[in-house]
This record gives structure tokens, sequence and C-alpha cells, in this order.
DNA sequence: CGTCTTTGACCGGCGC
DNA sequence: GCGCCGGTCAAAGACG
């Protein structure tokens, strides 16, 4: 674990932050494998129901890039229909491996004309510099959520103007959302009071840039309303899970938080342990601005 | 008026 | 030690 803190670049507070989630019992990011395949092919993702409403990363997906050493490259091509996304990661090829460099995650991605890369979280821009022997400028951007460490480096490629290369760095808790939300499609065996993690369970869909919202229909009882239900019990929580939202609505065009270091690349070191993202608390000491930072902003 | 972005200054690491 | 370079800070401006 203090590994995963190091990762993280902690302080004080994101120690704090990183035990929390690390002491829990039920922890999608820290999922066996084969707990996370289990959930992989739940009678919801077989049925398609949830592919169609959220084509980011499978766990096979993540398990890839965990089982990567150190530095990876994935190269994402972004057509102007941001459903092809579904395709595994794995299927849209590794471009390769370059530096030594720990707890970093690049991708590229291919920008096409005016489809914007957003990867449905909130980032603030904190800098912008030109690069030397590059034409174009990096920008840096730090994850909004005062209990993320999370940032990422965002630059256009000197060869491909419509590539964007983007590098993450730091422990992005928002990594955990896509097996959160895998754990979240499990048939709910029982209901509980109040707000709940379940209710993470219906997923919004946004198309374009307004945020028309796909509910499907997942068997809910005739008289809940599951767009309600979900947006409310959201609204319960505190922290990391309200950033569940944007991910929920807006589509994420690309989820590509990827934990690489050489502690990680043994993925059962840190997969074994079973934690819960969120801890159940009244508190609520930040809140969400509804507007989202988008990676083309460079 | 509050929030976010812009952008030049500042700082630290690294190579010479 | 010096200069270069990348990363961060923070004041000022833009925007809703």
């Amino acid at each position: 674990m203090d590994e995963l803190i190091k990762l993280a670049g902690g302080t004080t507070g994101d120690d704090q932050l990183l035990k929390e989630l690390l002491d829990d019992n039920v922890s999608s990011l820290f999922m066996l494998p084969y707990q996370a395949r289990e959930l992989n092919s739940s009678p919801w993702t077989d049925s398609g129901l949830l592919s169609a409403a959220y084509s980011g990363p499978t766990v096979d997906d993540i398990e890839s890039a965990l089982s990567y050493t150190n530095y990876g490259v994935h190269d994402f091509h972004h057509g102007a229909k941001p459903e092809a996304h579904s395709v595994s990661m794995l299927e849209r090829g590794y471009i390769g491996k370059a530096s030594n460099e720990n707890s970093k995650y690049t991708l590229r991605i291919n920008n096409c004309g005016n489809v914007m890369a957003d990867d449905g979280y909130k980032w603030r821009k904190y800098g912008q510099k030109s690069i030397k022997n590059s034409p174009n400028p990096r920008s840096y951007y730090r994850c909004t959520n005062p209990r993320c460490s999370a940032k990422k480096q965002v630059e256009r490629s000197i060869d491909d103007p419509d590539t964007l290369i983007i590098t993450y760095e730091g422990l992005h808790l928002h990594f955990t959302y896509p097996f959160f939300l895998h754990q979240q499609t499990n048939p709910p065996m029982k209901k509980q009071k109040g707000p709940t993690l379940e209710a993470a369970h219906d997923v919004g869909v946004q198309t374009g840039n307004g945020l028309e919202k796909v509910v499907p229909n997942l068997g809910s009882t005739p008289e809940s309303d599951p767009s309600k239900e979900f947006e409310q019990d959201l609204m319960g929580q505190q922290g990391l899970l309200e950033d569940v939202v944007p991910l929920m609505i807006r589509k994420p065009l690309v989820v590509v938080d990827a934990i690489a270091s050489s502690s990680s690349s043994n993925s059962s070191s840190s997969t074994s342990h079973e934690s819960h993202p969120s801890s159940p608390s009244s508190s609520n000491s930040f809140s969400w601005s509804p507007t989202y930072s988008y990676l083309g902003l460079i």
C-alpha cells in the first residue's frame, strides 16, 4: 500500500484518502482478476445493455493496462462516431512503450475535426508551456477533485495534428470507476435504504454536447424511475462518488486512466486488496461545477 | 461576483 | 557554476 501512496505522490491528505480506499473491503479497483471477469460476464453485460450505454474500457482492458510495466502508450483513434470505442483497447492496438518513468500512462487519440476528445472528467488547466522542438504547446491539467492527485498533460502530435498525446500521471481515482460501473451492474440482490452505490447501475449516455440521457430499461420495477433514482442516490454520496456523475452522464469517449508502475506490473500484489471506493459519510465538502474541461483546449 | 483560463515568472533538475 | 528546459505558481483577464 505504501507503494501506491508513493505512486499517488500523495501528501498527508492524499495518504488519508488512499488509506480510506485501500482499507475498505470491496474495491473495484483492487478486484481480483477472476472477480472482474465474473462481473464482466454478468447478465447485463452479456445482454449488451451495458455495452450499449457504456463504451469505456472493459475489465480486460484495465487488466491489460495494469499488466503493463512502467509506461504504456495506447493508441486511440477517435472517429466521428464515439460509439466505436466499445472496441477493446487491445483490439485498438498498443503502439509501444517509451521511457522508464513510473506512474505515467500515455495514450494517443486521433481527435478528428471538431470532435473534442473528452474523457468525461473535470480537469483544471494550470499551465501551458511551449516545448522545445515542438510547434505545439503542452497543456497541463489537474483533476479538480481535491481528493484526487491526478494530472495530465495534453499536446498535439508533431506528426499528426489530429492526434492528441495525453499523459496521465499520479493515482487517478477515476480509474476505479469503470470497475465501479461493472460492479454496480450486478443484479441488485437487495435494495438498501437511502443513498446506495447500487444507483450507479442506471447508466446515462450523452451524445453530442447535450445531456441526452439514455436510460436502458434494466428490469426495474414499473413504478420506479431509474433516472431519478440514479440522480438522487448519487447526490447523496460524497466526494469520489460524485465523480461518477460525469462518467455516467457523459459518455466517456475515452477512459484511459491507468496505473502503470513497477509495483503494479504484478497485478496480484495490488489486486489482492479488496476495498470499497467510497465510505459512507454525510459530509459533502465540495461540489461539482457543471462545466467540464475538454482535452481539445490546447 | 465567482469561477476558470491565460500567461509570464519562478523554481528545480539536469547536462555541460 | 551556468544555462537550458520542463513543470508549477499566481496574478490578471475573460466569461457566464
